[in-house]
RNA sequence: GGUCGCGUGGCCGAGUGGUUAGGCAAAGGUCUGCAAAACCUUCUACGGUGGUUCGAACCCACUCGCGACCUCCA
């Protein structure tokens, strides 16, 4: 539809006609959120980027599996001799179960993308509910040769598996330079090499999330749960692999390799990394201690926030920029993002009140309608550039001249005639709803739409204008609402 | 140190060898009982130096500044 889609893969380091190995079918797996936390800022473009990626193949016709997971287990906190994974430390700290703090996180992370209007993805596995999964692949990669256990703890062997493969391919790495350059990390004994890493970890005595294996009780290691989750669930290759630009290396490396290893396959088509939100010229980060959390944002509860924004004003900033591209974080720049949204958004309302003229035959302006269709087509160009909301963005923009000059009488719908008149109707609703995925956040009350009536009621009546006094409360009748007057003032009720 | 990326007007941010990106903010105008919105106009920038070219913000070299990954990270 409307030309042909190319995306930028960060394998190949280029932008690549998008072929799907099984059209019309896409499999699309995204890393999702460690869940001992509120999500912040920089989860949220995650989501919402790949969200709106989602939301177009799924517009261009594709079948879309999108699959994100929830990793629950095992992620190390600092050195592997200690043995603490973040959620087992976050539960010590609330004196909480572990997966009480999973399902609290998850329940809260959920929330947060039901308010920034992200589609719930096909299917999200746990990390904790694909164990098995996560030991068979393990034993795979033993089996070839390729990982093997040291005091029941198993390792991935990244010098055995680079002599068949390129380990660093994806992320552009060196073995050499990497080996040239590693740095002596405590509890690293174990590992044959300092680039191996782990694949599935012993559980010490204290730590709370164990699980049964072939080689004793412990945990899967950092990388394993996605290789693991995504081939179950899209087949190996799959089509698209997303995340995070800071994932890339070692997550992500670690994941191809490990898929590689155990199938002797690719594990995915195209890899599709998001940037990350900066803030005075620093990433966000949760390590860096400043990252704002959504629900900070939302509210307005943070240091550096000089007011809330709204959950549309987020996906709008981020949707202004290209997905590879890095954003500054400011509050002049949320407030621009705020106002910008707004107006697009009373386009649309312009625009479903907007009579849809008939064709009078005579009379088009040819070159406003050449222009119009030419901005139509233009928002499917971008979109088709490695997804350029930011210049999607700035076509609805143009378009939006257009409509509002409409409304204004500057420009006559039957100048456009209805073809012209309808693509741009559906146009600008379609990318501006179903593909940006922006919707109204209304704020009105009918409360305080019916008390401003009763005002209008109550003041008719002292001065005696009984047509209007019955008028209002006629019209409100309609809609279900009684009025009465009682000797305290003037109430309603649902009627 | 290794690898990679970035530096665009007051702010955010596309783009890329010759054509207005766009938004926000600001100023002027049209409209208007007031206000707002909308529309029109203005502000025409690409870190620095040198080179390639008829022509560079876009290519090349050097240089300055900033950042990311290499450890958990969206």
């Amino acid at each position: 539809m409307q030309g042909q889609l190319k995306v930028y893969n960060t394998l190949t380091r280029q932008k690549e006609h998008f072929l799907p190995l099984n059209p019309p079918l896409v499999g699309m797996y995204l890393c999702g959120p460690t869940v001992y936390g509120k999500a912040h800022l920089g989860h949220a473009r995650s989501a919402i980027n790949f969200d709106t990626i989602f939301r177009y193949l799924k517009h261009l016709g594709y079948q879309v599996r999108y699959v994100r997971n929830i990793t629950d287990v095992g992620h190390l906190e600092r050195d592997a001799d200690e043995g603490i994974d973040k959620i087992a430390q976050q539960a010590r700290l609330e004196s909480l179960e572990p997966m009480e703090v999973v399902q609290r996180y998850t329940n809260s992370y959920h929330q947060d993308m039901d308010l920034l209007n992200v589609q719930p993805p096909s299917i999200e596995p746990s990390a904790s509910g694909h164990i098995p999964e996560q030991i068979t692949m393990i034993q795979q990669i033993i089996k070839a040769g390729l990982g093997y256990e040291a005091h029941g703890s198993v390792y991935f062997d990244v010098e055995a598996y680079n002599k068949a493969h390129h380990y660093g391919k994806l992320s552009g790495r060196i073995v050499e330079d990497l080996l040239a350059d590693t740095r002596p990390l405590s509890g690293q004994q174990e590992k044959h090499n300092p680039l191996d890493f782990a694949l599935w970890k012993k559980a010490t005595p204290g730590h709370l999330m164990r699980w049964p294996s072939p080689w004793g009780e412990g945990f899967p290691g950092w990388h394993i749960e996605c290789s693991a989750i995504s081939t179950k669930y899209l087949g190996q290759p799959f089509d698209i692999h997303g995340g995070g630009i800071d994932l890339l290396f070692p997550h992500h490396e670690c994941e191809l390799a490990q898929a590689q290893a155990a199938s002797h396959a690719e594990l995915a088509k195209y890899w599709f990394h998001n940037n990350l939100i900066t803030i005075r010229g620093q990433k966000m980060g949760k390590s860096l201690g400043n990252a704002i959390t959504l629900e900070q944002l939302f509210k307005g509860r943070h240091p550096l926030l000089d007011q809330a924004y709204s959950p549309m004003t987020l996906r709008f900033f981020v949707l202004q920029a290209h997905y590879r591209s890095t954003i500054s974080f400011s509050n002049e720049a949320l407030q621009a993002a705020r106002n910008g949204y707004l107006k697009l958004m009373n386009g649309l309302k312009v625009l479903t009140e907007l009579p849809v003229p008939k064709d009078s035959g005579a009379g088009m302006d040819q070159d406003m309608a050449a222009q119009i269709k030419h901005s139509c087509n233009r928002c499917y160009e971008a979109m088709n550039d490695d997804f350029n909301t930011a210049q999607m963005i700035a076509m609805l923009f143009n378009l939006l001249k257009s409509i509002n000059a409409l409304r204004n009488g500057q420009l006559s719908p039957y100048l456009l005639g209805s073809t012209v008149f309808e693509n741009l109707k559906n146009t600008y609703a379609t990318f501006v709803q179903d593909i940006l995925g922006l919707r109204q956040e209304s704020s009105v009350s009918a409360t305080a739409l019916i008390d401003i009536l009763l005002g209008l009621y109550s003041q008719a009546k002292v001065q005696k204008q009984y047509d209007q006094v019955d008028a209002i409360r006629a019209q409100l009748q309609e809609l279900g609402i009684a009025l009465q007057d009682t000797p305290m003032g003037v109430h309603w009720c649902y009627t």
